[in-house]
DNA sequence: TTGTAAGCGTTATCAC
DNA sequence: GTGATAACGCTTACAA
């Protein structure tokens, strides 16, 4: 129930000014070493604790940073919220998680009270359902910097960390084209989201660079699911053809597929070749190990952490900083997609 | 760079007073429809933000709770704080993530900073490290709230969240007697957690009630990794007599277990019945599903959620709460371990 | 129903 | 080197 030490009470206790406390506290140049000692002794003694809040307050800075995901246990968002934390947690931030659920109404709610409680910046990996995006161009008006990791909006004066997606989806498509592979199908997530625009958008380019043709009945759309895979092996074996090999924008998809191909006595790699995207930790343990495209988490959390250090640093004197930093996918070949 | 609006603002506009403004933003009961109505309507026009900083200053309460784990990415851990998140939003809870990397001296650093920064409550699951407690109790002493969840020290006045390990070493065990295994080993933890202990009670006595044996070469210690799991069937495979039936206390190391038996054309679960602990969501994706103990994280964290809360209702008046939750494990029962 | 003023715990600016 | 004082933005007795 007591009440915790103030600096006024090591002031009293020493018969010496608060300020004179608050100056030995903080190594202030123009203080003497013995009251200094003195007030450091007592500090002990009295279990004083800093009460960071007092100093936001006085300051405008609560060296809190907030995080916005879809959601913290998977293990793609865990791993950055990782990397974030433990660059940031060095330089004495701490870290604030909340979670939009993918729904763009909450999202916004999040971000509010982030910047009612005051944080000093702001990390976020948009919501699917995100299409209206003033609710993030408002926040930009507290002049606090935003960056996005992995989901982005395109937003003047943000900074952005994500991977090329393009790039990881072209070479994912082509691997399986350099396999043999000649009808490949296409399990994509959600299009409203700029990373599975851009995965798609590399398999299609690849296909033609390769002089394939492009079938619309090849793109599958799919939960982030092993239903999802499922469903996809379903619908494509009803079709007059069948693909050769798969690029799924999903691990879990990618694995419902394998599972149901293999139900159908379908041989992976031989009769169908896959890869899926993520590299979750499963797709290594699987008896026949699933191939996919590693996004660097916590790379993309380390690097997100220092482009905010960054801007800290350039002492934000209304300058607009904008970086966007572009990471290499890491693609993994493993039985589901390697062929003799 | 414009610095943000504040009550002070609304006041002036409006010629009334910044209390006037306050009673108006809160809901105040006294005060009339009229000025209400224009305070929120300037309110708006000024994209005013409360200042929670100021308000938890002199309130006391910053509405933030902090949450220390040794590592965030793990599926474990981040569905407990997910859970504890999730439940705590609603209320106006946002939530802080420490990680202690299993080293007590972060842990207690991370500890500190979190009753600096004045959170209104702890949740923690202590580091492997963790032998003196002396940091928690002086931060009981704060008169915050402490709640431990999975990994917890017997402090007087904390609440803890808990499965019932000892329950679940003696289920798994006794499962695999009941599928026949006479010889049955395990791979144990890190023993100094209260965890681990458990666990490996409840292995011992479930042997004991069946009449089995312990034999002490048949305790291995691991890591909770797949090498773990490899490295303790090679030792086992270099003793006299081998098992035939394994209660790891790791997912991981299960699973590196199964892969070095299969490695050796040793039949699963017919020769070695195998369990694991933690329900990983790798081991039921297994090509040879591994069976597991599920601890219902997401559970854990909407109880510990709800106990920090039930603190907050009894206004706190230096009645010391101790809830002790004890969850029940879940067991899942596969292949690994399901003999005809 | 509204205004005044004090206070939450710090720190920065002036004086001395 | 140290002290007094104001200020950060908000809430809340107490007055009016």
């Amino acid at each position: 129930m007591k009440k915790s030490a103030t600096i006024y009470d090591i002031s009293e206790k020493l018969n010496i000014s608060a300020a004179t406390v608050s100056r030995a506290l903080n190594n202030h140049p123009k203080i003497s070493i013995k009251t200094k000692e003195l007030v450091l002794a007592t500090a002990k003694e009295l279990n004083y604790k800093q009460n960071t809040l007092a100093q936001a307050l006085k300051s405008g800075k609560t060296n809190n940073v907030g995080i916005i995901v879809p959601y913290i246990n998977s293990n793609f968002f865990s791993s950055v919220i990782r990397g974030i934390e433990e660059e940031l947690s060095l330089h004495g931030y701490h870290v604030i998680i909340c979670q939009s659920h993918e729904d763009v109404d909450l999202e916004r709610k999040q971000l509010n009270t982030l910047l009612n409680a005051q944080v000093d910046g702001i990390f976020m990996s948009v919501s699917k359902t995100t299409q209206d995006i003033s609710h993030i161009e408002a926040a930009k008006e507290s002049n606090i910097p935003i960056i996005f990791f992995d989901r982005k909006k395109d937003i003047k004066g943000t900074s952005t960390v994500t991977i090329d997606d393009y790039k990881a989806g072209f070479e994912a498509t082509e691997h399986l084209i350099k396999q043999g592979c000649k009808k490949i199908c296409h399990l994509s997530g959600d299009l409203r989201l700029e990373i599975y625009q851009n995965r798609y958008k590399g398999y299609v380019d690849a296909l033609r660079e390769n002089n394939l043709r492009v079938r619309k009945d090849f793109i599958i759309p799919i939960e982030s699911s092993i239903q999802g895979g499922v469903d996809a092996i379903n619908a494509l074996w009803s079709l007059p053809i069948q693909p050769d090999g798969i690029f799924s924008a999903s691990d879990y998809a990618a694995l419902g597929a394998c599972q149901q191909l293999k139900k159908q006595k379908i041989n992976i790699p031989n009769d169908v070749a896959i890869i899926g995207f993520s590299n979750e930790p499963f797709t290594q343990y699987m008896e026949l190990p699933i191939s996919s495209i590693d996004q660097t988490p916590d790379i993309m959390g380390k690097i997100s952490a220092q482009v905010f250090l960054e801007y800290m640093n350039e002492n934000f004197s209304g300058i607009t900083i904008e970086k966007k930093v572009v990471l290499k996918p890491k693609i993994y070949i493993r039985k589901s997609s390697k062929r003799k």
